[in-house]
DNA sequence: TTTACTTTGTGTCCTTAATACACTTTCAAA
DNA sequence: TTTGAAAGTGTATTAAGGACACAAAGTAAA
């Protein structure tokens, strides 16, 4: 079993068991993935970012490293959606040599537990990170294939995401501090895949009484200038205590 | 590591990963979670039904397999629910000494795979059954305590169920073929842990166009018979591609 | 056989939420 | 000054949710 010195302790790798995440991120117009390219070589599939756990951490703890170690991502929405673990998932050549070359047990039988982040997209640029130069982001509606079952993963991330926005407001995860409600709008259909209508779309959230309009406009665009609104995350506290389920799209 | 010999074929335990099913079932009062009881004294907290998994299963199959051997249960609903794994979740005495007496690697780091399970509870009966004899039905309510962290998935898992019956009329599988609408009415209010009003719920019921009335009614009951119902398969798989998503409750 | 008891089964009104839909305003750039 | 492009706004209709009370049908006991 592979041992590794960190901070002065001794920790260990759980051969079996991993984390992967799912990196959603939002460009405006669409909603992206964070993907690792493994090879140097064309025509291998990107995969997830993600890796085995240590056992002297939980799960959690494990997703939150690997978001750190792989995207140098701090302190960032992370939420499970379940394990997968199918004995067969290893499959593809490619991955199986990338096993082969990365892990001390090449072959053990792995489950993986899977998350789904949201993370500002301003917040990592691939380019210009010092971390994992080989990470970028992909369109997800472009995503056809990735390694292991990392498609299954990122379909059931999409569900998931799917659902809990129609729950909770955490959307705004995926937004700077100030954004409009267009870009809102936007990002609502994106997720959910559908496009919405604006004035009912604005007449929902504003009866949420969850974002602000700042005393502030967009500037230097072409055409009417948006009111930028920020989000007020005491009113969703309160809102959340008080339980709410329907958010209503 | 422990190795074992399966319909001639060389199964490994996982030491690793483990699965736990949380087994509803509905006495036609109240919810019901099936639990093992693993010690011969007294005080010793009672336990999710669960066991490592093998390498050549995957996590359903797993988790179908620990139904079926500590329960006698097949073709059962079962739905993941999320992996657990926090590494000092084995913190009470009495789970250490269990897991040196039935485990070959006690010590190991073992992560959970929980699922939740829905059976009419006719079909088990723990008395009659030559499984499991230490397997008994208990009301949800009335648990406490249990064995390491399975308090905690037991909680997901009911939460689990409230947002699930809310979307697909999961809810059948705890009743038996024929049922009245006031039994099913009793099922949502135990799963919902809320009233509901009789009129409304009928109503509600009836529009989903689920369920069909048989020329049946119940015989012997000291008031007025209630009509018998049946769920209708075809037209809830019919529902479902079509997809819907608010069960309204 | 009458009465008491228990649960079934039913309809309406009111309020709230969902949906469909089109034109004017404001800015930058040409 | 004109053009292009997105922002911002209101109403009417339909569907769903929630509150609410009493007669009917059976058994059991007097």
């Amino acid at each position: 079993m592979k041992k590794k010195v960190i901070k002065n302790k001794l920790v260990e790798l759980n051969p079996n068991v991993s984390v992967d995440c799912v990196i959603f991120g939002f460009d405006f117009e669409k909603l992206n993935v964070l993907l690792i390219d493994r090879g140097t070589t064309l025509g291998i599939p990107l995969a997830l970012p993600g890796n085995l756990i240590y056992n002297s951490e939980n799960l959690d703890e494990a997703a939150s490293r690997v978001l750190e170690e792989l995207a140098g991502l701090k302190n960032i929405y992370l939420e499970q959606i379940g394990a997968f673990g199918d004995p067969l998932r290893i499959t593809k050549i490619t991955d199986q040599e990338w096993l082969k070359a990365m892990r001390a047990e090449p072959s053990a039988r792995v489950i993986t537990v899977a998350y789904f982040s949201l993370v500002k997209m301003s917040d990592y640029v691939p380019q210009a990170s010092s971390f994992a130069k080989n990470a970028s982001w992909v369109s997800v509606q472009e995503i056809t294939e990735l390694a292991f079952d990392h498609l299954e993963i990122l379909n059931t991330a999409k569900e998931s995401l799917k659902q809990k926005i129609k729950r909770q407001p955490i959307g705004f995860n995926l937004l700077p501090e100030k954004f409009t409600l267009s870009q809102l709008h936007r990002l609502y259909e994106s997720i959910l895949e559908k496009p919405l209508d604006k004035r009912n779309f604005r007449r929902k959230i504003q009866k949420l009484d969850i974002i602000e309009s700042l005393k502030e406009k967009q500037k230097g665009v072409p055409h009417k200038p948006s009111q930028l609104f920020k989000f007020n995350k005491e009113k969703y506290e309160l809102l959340t205590k008080i339980g709410f389920d329907n958010f209503g799209f």
